[in-house]
DNA sequence: TACTATCCGTT
DNA sequence: GACGTACGGATAGTAT
């Protein structure tokens, strides 16, 4: 099999997509245009799927300066200047290519085509099949029977690749590739600036090669040649040899890849591993949702693993015993830490496992069908499953705790989560699939499943579990690279005393769920499902009975700009704003009614969604189990979802009537909540050890009035509502990186008085300012931010040339520390309550956290004791120079409880 | 059916 | 032209 080498010109490929797509305003939402990277990608993947190349090199031009403009100052000449908007996206297109494997070279005073033609010689000599892909006809003198030069036709990133090869050079142009260069001379090139002679066309260039063979030859005649144009060749003789010295593509660029006898070391092109971890981060900050399934589905990557054994991965193929076999293979390797991996489903707060898979790191792994095991074998495994000193290592612990114990199976012993490893590692990614950490940290491939199956297993040594086998040996093999990883970057016992020990109980209050009181919940959504009547009927009255569907900002944009001539809002990607701040605008400009019962609407078919969603996540015990992400925010939170019980309103007076249909369970007293008091600010006067913000934190002030006191220089009963609330802004803005303009806007103040508020601010509290300095220089330095535990969020946007890339980095370089380290003191102080409930023997538990604020449901006559529980724990949770203080709320209801 | 865009709830 | 973090989730609209 013929070995395959793409190569790009990268500066040509590049140029095309971003002309295609300038007009498209390609940009992500924070206004980056990224139209040229996105064309590049994609013409890449569809090239490589079609293509299917085992060796990929691209090339880019280092600067408008070359040896050529040296030769002749005019080369390319008066040409317009590159688009700011394209140089940007150039490193972007080379970070994509090097997360894919892919060498970019950039060589100083050559052109990106010198370097494909070094390569592409290079290539063919070493007996490679070369394509080059390239939109410049330069490149047709390369074309041989080992090289085919891919020429697009016609205009955007779909548009046909055209084969040149020998036969299509002649067919084209009527000269052989060798002679292209001669005609090209001849002909001229009008976009690099390099006259041709005047009446010759592609035709008359022909003839003459065709004549005299070469240029050479027919300068030497040139005395002969007849006609007009032969006047006007002999006149413009010196330009034409100086267009051929011009147009010869240098084959002899010296390349930074190791040279080998013949020319560049081919070897180093072959395409590898892709950086998923990576290309993630690219994707997720270019906003490419759906490319990187299509680059990875043409399966390049795939194909050079299996054709070529030394560089490419390995599958992981484990050798799979039988159940059988389970006691003596346990026996076998005791001491050693197991890798599980749980074959099973998971349903609201549970889950079942029908397979237990356990696998080692030398390639042995026991399937074990918990369906049909018997009586002796099952009680070996589930004391297995449960023995805390048999140390097991799990892709997900959280999980496979709750489909064991659905399945009445009791899990401890795991020494070592590798998803929640990943997470601490690189905290910003999307997800942290096993596949991907074990082509990472392994250079292996998941050994797949042969047969179609899931659900049951067959035993032994059939092909299912196959794939469960090789995931669990992977499980095993990633401990030592993730161990050694983690304590590289200090974060090891953040995984083994913080988040681990968190995960169970995640699980229980999973598991527990939060009792819903169903017919308060109707009675509530009855009252929004009117609400949702009135306030439609009432805007389409307002519209003189025109019917508009309020939900869809599109129809919303015709009928307030086209129909009501209202004034346009602020720009969208797809057209106007119409969201609720926007809307409040336009009231200000121009009452209509309609804007009203719009806003009124809105309001309430979201919330009668929510509570229609809620209601339908009552499960039959009359709760409802949230699941909770231990590695989903990237600054340290825990996150909620199906349903997401973080963001249950609570500032609106129908918002705290839905709150009030959470209630404590039958067999419990009453909810209590827990809050900590400003945290964030507690921890921006840690971290900043400003001495007024300290003082403003002692006991029994209000922070906002003590704060605005000191900017304002008036006593605290002096400060007024309106200075506290403009202080207030002031304070949570600023853990948030905001700007002047932002305040301004948050305040309804001109931005100079938002300025002139923010220079009070710091005249008074100079350490904060010092300290959000600070930070952003270190995060700058060391390339990430930490938390009071030492949790990192690393951030290379901080380096970015963007300059919005940039200032969002150093507004997460602000808040990272602040949130994330909220973040570690609530999830020490879980631990530290669940451990005191626990010791004081209490049956109260844990239900629910939302970032600040515990709840507990209570059980009758313990609630004395668990507020005393709460109260010193959580205060416990860490020592910072001021105090952390706790609120307590309790109730029968959510309400009730709350603040 | 899968994905993006917009809007909005919480902290 | 953008301009306060971190999320989850709804609907509408478009691409596949």
């Amino acid at each position: 099999m013929t070995d395959t080498l793409l190569l790009i010109d990268g500066h040509s490929l590049a140029y095309r997509s971003f002309y295609a797509l300038r007009d498209a305003d390609f940009t992500t939402t924070t206004g980056e245009p990224v139209g040229a990277v996105y064309g590049f990608v994609n013409t890449l993947a569809s090239q490589l799927g079609r293509l299917r190349p085992t060796h990929v090199a691209a090339a880019f031009d280092s600067s408008r300066q070359s040896f050529r403009t040296a030769l002749y100052p005019q080369y390319k000449a008066g040409r317009a200047q590159t688009p700011e908007e394209f140089k940007g996206q150039v490193p972007l297109i080379k970070e994509v290519l090097a997360a894919l494997g892919i060498r970019s070279f950039e060589v100083p005073k050559v052109e990106a085509d010198d370097v494909v033609a070094t390569l592409a010689t290079a290539g063919a000599a070493a007996g490679m099949a070369v394509l080059v892909l390239s939109g410049d006809r330069d490149t047709f003198q390369l074309v041989s029977d080992a090289v085919t030069v891919l020429y697009p036709q016609g205009r955007g990133t779909a548009a046909e690749m055209a084969e040149i090869t020998p036969a299509e050079v002649e067919a084209r142009y009527g000269v052989t590739p060798t002679q292209y260069p001669d005609l090209a001379a001849l002909v001229g090139e009008h976009s690099d600036n390099l006259p041709g002679v005047d009446k010759v066309g592609k035709v008359t260039a022909a003839k003459w090669l065709a004549e005299y063979g070469s240029l050479e030859g027919l300068a030497a005649h040139a005395d002969r040649v007849k006609g007009v144009a032969g006047e006007n060749l002999r006149r413009h003789l010196e330009q034409v040899k100086l267009n051929r010295q011009l147009g010869e593509l240098r084959r002899d660029v010296a390349l930074d890849v190791a040279d080998v006898p013949l020319g560049p070391d081919l070897a180093a092109l072959r395409l590898g591993a892709v950086n998923h971890q990576e290309l993630d981060l690219l994707f997720t900050s270019l906003q490419f949702g759906a490319v990187k399934q299509r680059l990875l589905r043409s399966g390049v990557w795939d194909a050079a693993a299996a054709g070529q054994p030394p560089a490419a991965p390995e599958s992981i193929k484990p050798v799979v015993i039988g159940v059988r076999g389970m006691g003596p293979f346990l026996r076998e390797y005791q001491g050693q830490t197991a890798g599980l991996e749980i074959n099973g489903r998971l349903t609201p707060g549970g889950g079942e496992a029908w397979g237990v898979v356990i696998g080692f790191g030398d390639g042995r792994a026991a399937v074990l069908d918990a369906t049909a095991l018997d009586p002796a074998d099952e009680a070996a495994l589930a004391a297995w499953l449960r023995d805390p000193t048999a140390a097991k290592a799990v892709h997900g612990t959280k999980g496979a705790i709750q489909e064991l114990r659905g399945s009445g199976l009791e899990l401890a012993g795991v020494v070592f989560d590798t998803e929640m490893a990943a997470y601490l590692i690189w905290p910003d990614q999307r997800g942290y699939d096993l596949g991907g950490l074990t082509e990472r940290f392994l250079g292996a491939r998941l050994a797949e499943e042969e047969r179609g199956g899931q659900g049951v297993l067959d035993l032994g040594d059939g092909p299912a579990g196959l794939e469960q086998a090789a995931r669990a040996v992977a499980t095993a093999r990633l401990v030592e690279p993730l161990t050694r990883e983690l304590a590289e970057r200090g974060a090891t016992s953040l995984l083994v005393e913080l988040e681990q020990p968190l995960t169970a109980i995640l699980a229980a209050m999973e598991r527990a769920g939060v009792a819903v009181d169903l017919e308060r919940l109707g009675a509530v959504r009855s009252e929004l499902a009117g609400r949702v009547e009135l306030a439609e009927r009432d805007a389409i009255t307002a519209l003189g009975g025109k019917s508009v569907n309020l939900g869809s900002p599109k129809a919303l944009q015709e009928v307030l700009f086209n129909d009501l001539g209202m004034p346009k809002t602020r720009r969208t990607k797809t057209g106007y704003s119409t969201d609720a701040e926007s809307l409040a605008d336009l009231f200000k400009h121009q009452p209509h009614p309609f804007l009203e019962h719009l806003l009124a609407h809105r309001d309430a078919i979201k919330l009668r969604q929510m509570v229609d969603t809620l209601a339908g996540s009552v499960q039959d015990d009359g709760r409802i189990h949230t699941t909770f992400g231990q590695t989903v925010a990237a600054t340290g939170r825990l996150s909620s979802s199906d349903p997401n019980l973080q963001n249950i309103p609570t500032r609106s007076q129908i918002g705290r009537q839905v709150r009030h249909c959470f209630v404590v369970g039958s067999g419990y007293a009453e909810l209590m909540t827990a809050d900590y008091s400003q945290i964030e600010m507690r921890i921006m006067a840690h971290l900043s050890r400003d001495e007024a913000l300290i003082a403003s934190l002692g006991e029994g002030e209000d922070l906002h009035r003590s704060v605005a006191a000191r900017v304002f220089g008036v006593a605290p009963e002096a400060v007024s509502a309106e200075q506290r609330s403009r202080i207030k802004a002031m304070s949570y803005g600023l853990a948030y990186g905001l700007s002047a303009y932002g305040l301004s806007r948050q305040l309804g103040i001109a931005q100079g008085e938002a300025e002139a508020l923010r220079n009070d601010y710091f005249a008074r509290f100079g350490g904060i300012r010092d300290y959000l300095e600070g930070v952003v220089a270190q995060a700058r330095r060391d390339g990430y931010t930490q938390t009071i535990l030492g949790r990192r969020r690393y951030l290379p946007d901080l380096g970015s040339q963007n300059r919005q890339r940039r200032e969002m980095a150093e507004r997460m370089a602000l808040n990272a520390p602040i949130q994330g380290s909220a973040a570690d003191i609530i999830k020490v102080a879980m631990l530290k309550v669940e451990a005191a409930l626990r010791l004081e023997g209490l049956r109260s538990r844990l239900i629910l956290q939302v970032h600040d604020e515990l709840m507990v449901e209570v059980a009758d006559a313990e609630s004395p004791v668990v507020e005393a529980v709460l109260r010193r724990e959580m205060a416990a949770a860490a020592q910072l120079r001021v105090p952390l203080t706790v609120s307590i709320g309790r109730g029968a209801s959510w309400r009730e409880a709350g603040h």
